[in-house]
DNA sequence: GTTAAATGTAACCTCAAAAGTTGCATATGT
DNA sequence: ACATATGCAACTTTTGAGGTTACATTTAAC
């Protein structure tokens, strides 16, 4: 969703885009946007001002933001992560395979990012421009 | 969880493990673990057999099992997804972006699958015996 | 054969995380 | 000043994974 609503405001370029629009654009939510704007905010991602008929916009150049830096400021919950299982370690096999484990998943997570690190989100806009041949809306 | 339960089973050699065993090796519940293998064994991964002091085995070789097939057998909901969002597209430039995300999100996929198949059960059983510098426990 | 031990399976409960909802105080262009 | 939009708190809803209990069925071993 993160990636979703930074797409939108990165085909605004720069023009300063309420959370109810947004959230219209995502069909969800204006509160669950400003959420997500607010962890967007914090990485520096986007520019929200308070007050009537403003909103937000972005921080940074298209091509500065890659899914890797998205993934990893919206991203809580690992994809790779053990369930945290009590400590009485019962079967010291299974205590050893857990710290196999979570070397090789930590391996997987860097790759991961890596991989998502080769596009960023002027790749995305051209994409998205590409597939539907509209032409990008400047301001004005 | 699969890949613990099939690291143990690659570590037991072929020894018949029952899921009273293996849940206790990941310290759950053995109907849970039942579950798991039931979709192991659709998978062609693991061999279980019904009756008095049986179990499940792998029903290949450590090496021919790699992460990307586990992922691909357990795995139901896909990290990178987009939220079912209704039809009503009330702005089509949502639907064209959603569309353009797709495609990235299939690719990311693609190349996390690509990585995951680098590693298979021998890699992790190896790393487990050297990290532990347990020798392994073959069958009688 | 009988029996103990194991799986297969159904029907429930629990729990946590994400999303959605409501309400209101606060800030700010016009 | 006022309409508009955000910040934020508190709550509910939803969803999926995991856990629990119970029981019929299968099978090796005695």
């Amino acid at each position: 969703m993160a990636v979703q609503v930074l797409t939108v405001l990165a085909y605004k370029a720069g023009e300063p885009v309420t959370s109810t629009l947004l959230a219209a654009s995502v069909n969800t939510n204006p509160v669950v946007i400003r959420r997500l704007l607010l962890v967007l905010q914090s990485a520096g991602f986007v520019e929200t001002r308070k007050g009537a008929s403003v909103g937000s916009r972005l921080a940074q150049p298209p091509q500065r933001i890659d899914l890797a830096q998205i993934y990893r400021a919206v991203e809580t919950a690992e994809p790779f992560k053990l369930p945290q299982r009590s400590m009485e370690h019962p079967c010291a096999v299974g205590h050893c395979i857990q710290a196999a484990l979570i070397q090789v998943f930590a391996a997987t997570e860097t790759a991961l990012e890596r991989e998502l690190a080769k596009t960023n989100l002027a790749h995305i806009l051209a994409l998205v421009e590409k597939s539907c041949g509209q032409s990008r809306q400047r301001p004005h």
